[in-house]
RNA sequence: GGCGGCAUAGCCAAGUGGCAAGGCAGCGGUCUGCAAAACCGUUAUUCACCGGUUCGAAUCCGGUUGCCGCCUCCA
């Protein structure tokens, strides 16, 4: 089967050619290292991340390239602030973005490479842009020429002069267009630099991923991602700085995840209605964020509040109710003979056809441009089924309800290798969970347990009346209880 | 002003011209001392609105309305 994603650049779905079979390049832009992450970088991680894993899991050997800039304003000026360094200011935040990344599950890309890491690369290519007559030097900053650059306004869809009849004035009259922007600026009076053949000076934004993308992908790779806001002009100059200098196609799709908003509203660092990722994770699973954001298409936007969660909490509750089950049973039926009987019947072969089916369903839905939310819904289908199977009064321990069971557990697992999910210990998870929401609604644990006891008390002397009193006073408290053969187990809804 | 996207149940959300996935919430049932969880059933004669194409449209085309994004740093 194909695998189809949407390429911005031609705005449809494309069938999915790579440039060598078998092998996935992939580039996207990571953050300027100038302040802690929000749930908008987790996003764009999670996407591309689920993306790297899917490619893998299709066959596919991905190098993904995800860069850091650690030159640029902002980070000088917080480095100004701070009286230090910009290496500093980036460092500290390159550090913390690692941290949060791995707190919410997202694989460390194949490469990193940082900005200031690539100066002579970035030189040499401006250089380039220099010699083909694309770029011009001006009192210490070089300029892209964009009406040299015939594809001009071929991603974002936007022409030259549709640009200019509508541009904010940009008061630069060293540009020769105003939309020209820049490759090299001179380096003011506290301002990190680099020598250059156009005098000390840093590198503008764009150069760097022209500079990094092909120096660990070529000239053309497969796939260039990041948010959609960065198409333009981010991308668009990428696209004029890359194929301007090299006279050949950059990167022969392009993808762009939707944005994170709050109370539909763009979330960002500007409006300052952005959670730090740090924050989400006090309150929420990683898996939780990880399941709400793959709930949606990539490509959608996404509405964060605080009801959208709980509802993903409880999906998330869900799944691991059932793993808990299935590990359960498994436990249980450890030393059963391995080998299933070579055909199964009834429940068992019932099961085994929607596990079975499971997998094609996954790649059907994840091959159509990635469609994790209709590849969750296959998911709930099964976990359903494997739930009637665990719950099923009739159901018994032997090789055959085993091998379905393991069946199960590796289908799960397989899955949740691509999504990040299902990857916690189920006992493990839903304790978290337990404890996570008690603190949040500060409610005393021990207090909890000690009703719990005396309701246990209660009800071994039959004395309905009480128990109930008890379940309906931690009721109150949002504290469901469950009786079960093996005593009563809480959770908190 | 220019360019682009979106509009599907109470909420979130998938939907590739051929009887509208899934999650959360609700309701009825089974189970249970009572519950909870789970399972079964149920909840959109209808996909913002108006036209058109078609045997057939949530899906394609045109228009209207509303919301959002980009055009300035942004994931």
């Amino acid at each position: 089967m194909s695998l189809k994603l949407y390429n911005t650049l031609t705005r449809r779905k494309e069938e999915f050619k790579p440039i060598t079979p078998g092998k996935v390049g992939m580039y996207v832009c990571g953050i300027t290292a100038y302040d802690v992450c929000h749930i908008g970088h987790a996003r764009s991680a999670v996407v591309f991340d689920v993306i790297t894993r899917y490619f893998r899991y299709a066959g596919f050997d991905v190098t993904y390239v995800k860069n850091f800039t650690d030159v640029d304003d902002k980070i000088i000026e917080r480095a100004n602030r701070e009286k230090t360094t910009i290496g500093d200011v980036s460092e500290r935040f390159i550090t913390r973005h690692n941290e949060d990344m791995a707190a919410i599950g997202v694989e460390p890309p194949t490469v990193t490479p940082k900005a200031t890491e690539n100066i002579d690369g970035m030189i040499r290519l401006i250089r380039t842009l220099e010699e083909k007559g694309l770029a011009y030097a001006m009192d210490g900053d070089v300029y892209y020429a964009v009406e040299g650059f015939r594809g001009y306004g071929k991603l974002s869809g936007r022409n030259l002069e549709d640009m200019l009849a509508g541009a904010r004035v940009d008061v630069n009259e060293r540009k020769r267009n105003p939309l020209d922007f820049a490759l090299w600026k001179g380096s003011k009076e506290g301002e990190p630099w680099w020598d250059s053949p156009w005098g000390p000076g840093r590198p503008g934004w764009h150069i760097e991923c022209s500079v990094m993308s092909q120096r660990y992908l070529g000239e053309t790779f497969d796939i260039h991602g990041g948010g959609e806001d960065l198409i333009f002009p981010h991308h668009e100059n990428e696209i004029a700085q890359s194929e301007g200098a090299y006279g050949k196609p950059f990167a022969n799709y392009w993808l762009h995840n939707g944005f994170v908003r709050i109370n539909s509203e763009k979330m960002s660092k500007s409006l300052g209605n952005f959670f730090t990722i740090e924050e989400m994770l006090r309150r929420y699973a990683p898996e939780v964020l990880r399941f709400f954001m793959l709930q949606s298409h990539y490509r959608s936007p996404v509405d964060f509040s605080e009801e959208s969660l709980a509802e993903a909490r409880q999906g998330m509750d869900r799944c691991y109710s059932t793993l808990k089950l299935l590990q359960d049973a498994l436990k249980a039926g450890e030393g059963t003979a391995e080998t299933a009987p070579a055909v199964l019947t009834g429940k068992e072969k019932d099961l085994a056809e929607v596990l079975s089916r499971l997998p094609e369903r996954f790649a059907e839905a994840m091959n159509d441009d990635f469609n994790t939310a209709r590849a969750l819904g296959y998911v709930f289908d099964a976990i359903r089924h494997l739930n009637g199977f665990l719950l099923d009064k009739t159901f018994i321990v032997n090789s055959a309800s085993m091998a379905v069971l393991h069946q199960a557990r590796e289908t799960l697992d397989g899955i949740g290798r691509v999504f990040g999910l299902f990857l916690v210990d189920p006992e493990r998870y839903l304790l978290e969970d337990r404890e996570r929401e008690a603190a949040k609604r500060g409610l005393d644990v021990a207090e909890i347990e000690r009703l719990i006891a005396g309701r246990r008390e209660a009800r071994e002397n039959k004395d309905w009346h009480r128990a109930d009193e008890i379940r309906k006073e931690l009721a109150a408290r949002q504290v469901v209880l469950k009786d079960g053969p093996s005593g009563t187990t809480w959770s908190i809804q």
